[in-house]
DNA sequence: AATGAACTCAAACAACCGCTTGAATTAATG
DNA sequence: CATTAATTCAAGCGGTTGTTTGAGTTCATT
């Protein structure tokens, strides 16, 4: 039982990265059966049998997409050192959608649908709830420091609008206009608005 | 012919109403035929009938959303004093959408669905190109006396980033947060965040 | 009262949906 | 070589999709 069991794999791997791309172009309700085993090159029974329905598919494409991208935003937080700049914050928070943006390819496949799950979340995302506790409590200790008159909520209300500017470049069309221009001119553009965001303009200036 | 037009006008709108509800709740992907005549209490043949086809009368409720939202954004910043503050532009530049945010009904509808337009675009949205281009010149004409290091490429940038802050912020769960905090905080907060993001902060410190 | 246009309706249409089935294929095991 | 289990396949299932049709209803006009 090997050569059998490798070739249900390399479908089962098929299928999966079939969907994420698909999932990534047109969200959850976009997709069909059909299309997504002729972009595998499989036959329809084949979802049936490696995953019971499409819908499981999709969940399980979703959250192995979703789990990849937290844990990479994690990793590059945790890399901060303990006096970073407002700009390093936001850099390390921005890093894995740029990079997914210069890399075009399966990348920005996973990011695509990372986004899409924040405007239709699936049902099992809470599974992964503590990855998201994480990195807000880590954005939030590295922002404290430079943010001494903000309370907690309107950081976190900050670093939400934040992550929702960078899931709209990813998902909007501009973000294909963007993939045009130099990588160091999207980090150097980028990092100046999010931390321009994470900072603020308060009508009362109580800023440093 | 009185009477009869005017049943006609009336399923007509019911029709149109509620495939905007629909949209701005699933996309243009996620509603059926049927969904929308049973909100509209319409027989089904009524969309043939009016419209032609689901994906027309789709279209119509999408262009309609669209230019009512351009409208009332292009009137909020036009109605700007010459020399507005950089939060004031900011506020002008996310009134529609707060005040959308904080009516609730058919506002929000309209706000969710030209959201969701800025994700999957119709065919037919560059007949409102203008109106795009207007509120862009209006927009970078205010900003730049505030901005004077930055370019207007960048000004662009930064405007859109704003601009699927927002957009993000209606369609996301997290808007379903927002709406339940007191509307005069979701002004202080939001003008903050989006007049953060207009100024930026560059690695280079060369602000005023 | 009769005509005719504007509109609505139940029923049906082909096409497609997700999913299942039983046979065929493949490769490890006795 | 025969057996057995894992995987693939074409075909078909009931159900739903958008759209059409022809009869029926409503109301201004004659």
């Amino acid at each position: 039982m090997d050569l059998r069991r490798e070739a249900g794999q390399r479908t089962r791997d098929a299928l999966q990265m079939a969907a994420l791309e698909l999932l990534a172009q047109r969200g959850q309700g976009g997709l069909t059966l059909r299309e997504i085993t002729d972009l595998a090159g499989a036959n329809v029974a084949a979802v049936s049998y490696h995953f019971g329905s499409l819908k499981a598919l999709c969940d399980e494409a979703i959250e192995h997409a979703l789990e990849r991208y937290l844990d990479s935003q994690i990793q590059a937080l945790s890399s901060l050192g303990p006096d970073s700049t407002l700009q390093e914050i936001a850099a390390a928070f921005a890093g894995p959608m740029m990079d997914a943006l210069a890399a075009r390819g399966q990348d920005l496949a996973v990011m695509r649908t990372v986004a899409r799950v924040g405007i239709d979340p699936p049902q099992g995302w809470e599974r992964l709830a503590d990855k998201f506790d994480q990195i807000r409590s880590q954005v939030l200790q590295r922002l404290t420091p430079h943010l001494t008159g903000v309370d907690d909520q309107e950081l976190i209300f900050r670093t939400r609008c934040a992550a929702g500017l960078l899931n709209w470049l990813v998902l909007a069309p501009i973000g294909a206009e963007l993939a045009l221009m130099p990588a160091e001119q999207i980090e150097r553009q980028l990092v100046a608005v999010v931390a321009g965001a994470f900072r603020g303009a308060p009508t009362v200036t109580d800023l440093d």
